[in-house]
RNA sequence: GGACGAUUAGCUCAGUUGGCAGAGCGCUGGCCUCACAUGCCAGAGGUCACUGGUUCAAGUCCAGUAUCGUCCA
């Protein structure tokens, strides 16, 4: 065929075959199918985001496995949509406005609205674009979004409905308030970072201690000391009078075991305005709270003299007064980790506000059950105890933001008589005393929506088919980052609504790191974008070498160009395999092909597919990507290519009969087309293209059967074809060791075992074409002088050096070799020494020993005779 | 401070019930052999971090040490 190139340029393909898949509706799953189900959610990305590493690693194994469980004949559903996310997009769309000089405020909050939806339809078909690049087997005919009004209908149900449960209160509690978004951040969305500090000693009184935040002693209604510290106990109880920067202060001590006395100086000061576990501290000993730094991160009021200071400002100042007035005994340097919001990087300011709260403790025992129970499989296992360790911990989720953007809380204040009303549908009066009403300003964390995700998508609250076909799902896959995000909120949440478990099965999968390890982040510039790789190299060799890298374990990957060019390579490899097949198809008659026998390489090459796919199967079922990928990869190119194309090149340039090219040909279709179908999921592109070009039945490989391992395994054509492999290698490695010219024809003796003669006799043109040899079997052949010797199996091969070869080259490769089985002798020897071995050791295993031992003693006297024979030539 | 993970060839990493240490890249030598130089053939290269223990047998199981990393306080 002069109409393939003979190089894979994937660019035309990937264009070509994804609007044919998707207009066909291969990716559509059916709710009213009678067929087994599997299905799969997304894990939502930020709908104005765009594709990054850790998406194409999750997106390509979910499309594996969806692929692969489409082609096995289930109703496939994979549930694509994305997140509304709220901080980040609104943070995003603050940004644009802060260029052209305004705020949101000037906008107000309608506007302001109008204008995210805007920036929203604007990009956020970018994410879903590149996700169709990648080859994603979506069904986007179901595509959704948090903020869809049936989405969002989902959500003022379960707000609703825990409410009304008293799983959702309102509080005033400690929050993590991040200044800069100007909202509250659930626990999970404060990120650590180690910063340094300085650790200042204040003199308190009578007392010394260490803090790290001396501008918070304003707000100090407490000192705390733990209640075993004898160092203290006259202390504990009495009021202080404390001098201080603003003149004197009294402060209650208390005695709390959240002290550690081994810190510092055994004495902390309490201010549970701005400290979450002085708050705990406070609310145990009724100390008050005194509130010194606003939502804006300035000193308030009550700072007196300080207000209106920056809270940082604020600290080098107070310190400075405070040496002023010697009430600092020293100050150390200190390295800790200070919380920061997780989108903006501002160090988060502790606050005691009026909040939502969800009592996850109840449902979290159920989560917990869940997993231990088997209803829910977490892959790896090790991250179960995470799981248990954090759902066991857990706290109550703040899930109130200060934001526009998200779903607006379903709680309307009555102005009249303050009363607060939770409702499914709109108020405009108080349903008590018709008095007006004000909804809640505030929306919902983006998680808490997306903790719906794999019910609400389908339907829920209505009772829709999708519902009761597709859930619970068969799996999620994500990564560790967000177990606690996703995971363990969808758990939750979906146990408690709809009493049974989100998806059967959790994948949990690496971060993928730049090659030096490091964490990729926009600010590092290190970020490896996904969409050039597949410019450079190929969707599918991306696809591959992230398929190679998911190994199930808690490791971050590294992504290495070496590693995806070895893909791309792997794919042109496969292409021209596929282009020598294709070009030599001539005359192709599958039917006349199948009543021709098999030759050994036939039945060999079809037992090793067989074997590769039961292998693929196996690691597919385990999640092993890597394993799976491993194998396909050696299948092609170390067995298909390396040894069943160059011998069927033998039977189909000079085949001894029509018959024997025919089934030459049939094998070499049926195993590729095999093949092509094994390798869909982790390189549909390609497998596409080239499949089409193949003899097939169907009309897409995307839903042609998923190969199956027959029950038979041809093991003797393994073997005998393995013999005849060890002599071509053999004679190979003599050429290669010796230096004799590729081209030179070697006249090769074999001396085979008895048994073994027709096995030989039979392949000769094989070892004579592979091996570049003029081959002689004969079961009485002696070693003629001038000869190499190599062992191969249970056959001895002469190699004919007579005026090619250097006799000291040929002694010192003896040399080598009998230095190589010496040692193996040796091992073996003393290992069937030991009486222990012999009689503990499983019957099989010491046969198996003592074999090896024959083997290598009988191949080391060999080596040793030639060797004497060669040296005696020399001489 | 707690939990988890890692340490195997020059580099990046596999190694699933304990039973002959592997791959890719790189390296060395030789090849444009009519599918592919993004290729072919051959080869070199390892004290499996360290110390003990269990076992006939340990990269693999157990205990401890060191270094690195992640998460949670």
């Amino acid at each position: 065929m002069t109409d393939i190139s003979d190089r894979y340029e994937p660019a035309a393909v990937e264009a070509r075959w994804y609007p044919v898949w998707e207009a066909r509706g291969y990716f559509r799953g059916d709710a009213s199918s009678t067929k087994k189900p599997f299905s799969i959610v997304i894990p939502p990305p930020n709908v104005t985001g765009s594709l990054h590493m850790g998406h194409a690693l999750d997106n390509t194994l979910q499309d594996i496995v969806v692929r692969m469980k489409r082609m096995d004949g289930f109703n496939t559903l994979w549930q694509p949509g994305t997140d509304h996310a709220g901080i980040a997009t609104q943070v995003v769309v603050e940004r644009q406005l802060a260029a052209e000089g305004r705020t949101k405020d000037d906008l107000g909050r309608e506007a302001f609205l109008e204008r995210v939806w805007q920036w929203k339809e604007e990009s956020g078909g970018t994410i879903i674009r590149q996700l169709k690049r990648l080859g994603a087997s979506c069904d986007w005919s179901r595509e959704r979004f948090t903020m869809d009004p049936g989405l969002s209908r989902a959500v003022r149900e379960v707000f609703v409905r825990l409410y009304r449960a008293k799983l959702i209160y309102r509080d005033d509690y400690i929050v993590n308030w991040c200044p800069r978004c100007q909202t509250v951040l659930s626990d999970l969305e404060v990120e650590r970072e180690e910063r340094d500090a300085e650790f200042v000693y204040i003199k308190y009184g009578p007392l010394t201690l260490g803090t790290v935040r001396p501008e918070t002693k304003l707000g100090d209604t407490g000192l705390a000391v733990h209640p075993r510290d004898a160092r203290y106990r006259k202390y504990v109880g009495r009021l202080l009078e404390i001098p201080s920067v603003q003149g004197t202060i009294t402060v209650k001590v208390v005695a709390d075991a959240a002290v550690d006395p081994k810190f510092g100086t055994g004495v902390i000061k309490v201010t549970p305005g701005h400290d979450p576990v002085d708050f705990e501290i406070g609310r145990r000993h009724k100390l008050p709270i005194r509130t010194v730094i606003g939502f804006d991160g300035k000193m308030t009021a009550a700072a007196g003299r300080y207000a209106g200071l920056d809270r940082f400002e604020c600290r080098k100042q107070i310190v400075e007064d405070m040496k002023a007035l010697g009430l600092i005994e020293r100050i150390e340097p200190y390295r800790h980790a200070v919380g920061v919001c997780y989108r903006c990087k501002t160090v988060v300011e502790p606050l005691v506000s009026k909040q939502w709260y969800v009592n996850v403790k109840p449902l979290a025992r159920k989560a917990v059950a869940a997993v231990r129970t088997g209803r829910i499989r977490i892959t790896p296992r090790s991250w179960t105890k995470t799981y248990y360790h954090w759902m066991k911990n857990i706290r109550p989720w703040c899930i109130s933001r200060q934001l526009w953007w998200g779903h607006r809380i379903p709680a309307w204040y009555c102005e009249r008589d303050g009363s607060v009303h939770v409702s499914r549908t709109d108020l405009t009066a108080c349903p008590r005393c018709k008095g007006p009403v004000r909804q809640d300003p505030d929306v919902l964390d983006t998680w808490f929506s997306s903790g719906l995700w794999p019910f609400s998508t389908l339907g829920w609250p209505e009772r829709t088919p999708e519902l009761r076909t597709f859930y619970p799902t068969s799996l999620l896959v994500t990564g560790y980052d967000i177990l606690f995000f996703w995971v363990a909120r969808m758990a939750m949440l979906g146990l408690h609504l709809m009493r049974a478990v989100p998806f059967r099965d959790v994948y949990i999968h690496t971060l993928v790191r730049d090659p030096e390890g490091q964490k990729m982040s926009k600010t590092k510039g290190n970020v490896v974008d996904p969409l050039v790789l597949m410019d450079r190299y190929g969707t599918d060799a991306l696809r591959f070498t992230l398929a190679g890298l998911a190994v199930p374990s808690v490791r971050d990957v590294r992504i290495t160009d070496e590693r995806i060019e070895a893909s791309r390579n792997f794919a042109n490899k496969l292409w021209n395999a596929s282009r020598l097949v294709l070009s030599n198809l001539d005359g192709y008659d599958a039917a006349a092909a199948r009543r021709a026998g098999p030759g050994l390489a036939d039945r060999w090459i079809e037992a090793r597919l067989a074997a590769t796919t039961a292998a693929v199967r196996a690691a597919l079922r385990a999640y092993r990507f890597n394993d799976a990928a491993a194998t396909l990869y050696q299948f092609v190119w170390s067995e298909f290519c390396d040894w069943y194309l160059e011998i069927a090149k033998l039977s189909l340039y000079h085949a001894e009969s029509p018959a024997q090219r025919l089934r030459t040909q049939h094998t070499l279709v049926t195993v590729l087309e095999a093949t092509l179908r094994l390798l869909h999921p982790f390189m549909p592109f390609i497998t596409e293209e080239l499949w089409q070009r193949l003899p097939h039945a169907g009309d897409s490989i995307v839903v042609a059967p998923y190969p199956r391992a027959g029950r038979r395994r041809a093991a003797a054509a393994e073997r005998e074809m393995e013999a005849v492999m060890a002599v071509v290698t053999a004679v190979r490695n003599i050429r290669g060791e010796m230096r004799i010219a590729p081209g030179a024809t070697l006249a090769v003796t074999l001396r085979p075992a008895a048994a073994e003669r027709a096995l030989y006799e039979g392949q000769r043109a094989l070892v004579e074409a592979l091996g570049r040899a003029r081959l002689t079997v004969d079961p009485a052949a002696r070693r003629a002088r001038d000869t190499a010797l190599a062992v191969a199996g249970r056959a001895e091969v002469y190699v004919d050096l007579a005026g090619v070869v250097d006799v000291a080259a040929e002694r010192q490769r003896l040399d080598k070799e009998i230095k190589r089985a010496g040692e193996a002798v040796e091992f073996l020897r003393a290992k069937l020494a030991r009486p222990e071995f012999v009689e503990r050791a499983p019957a099989e295993i010491v046969a198996k020993e003592r074999e090896r031992l024959a083997e290598q003693e009988a191949l080391r006297a060999k080596l040793a005779e030639s060797l004497a024979w060669i040296g005696d030539g020399a001489r």
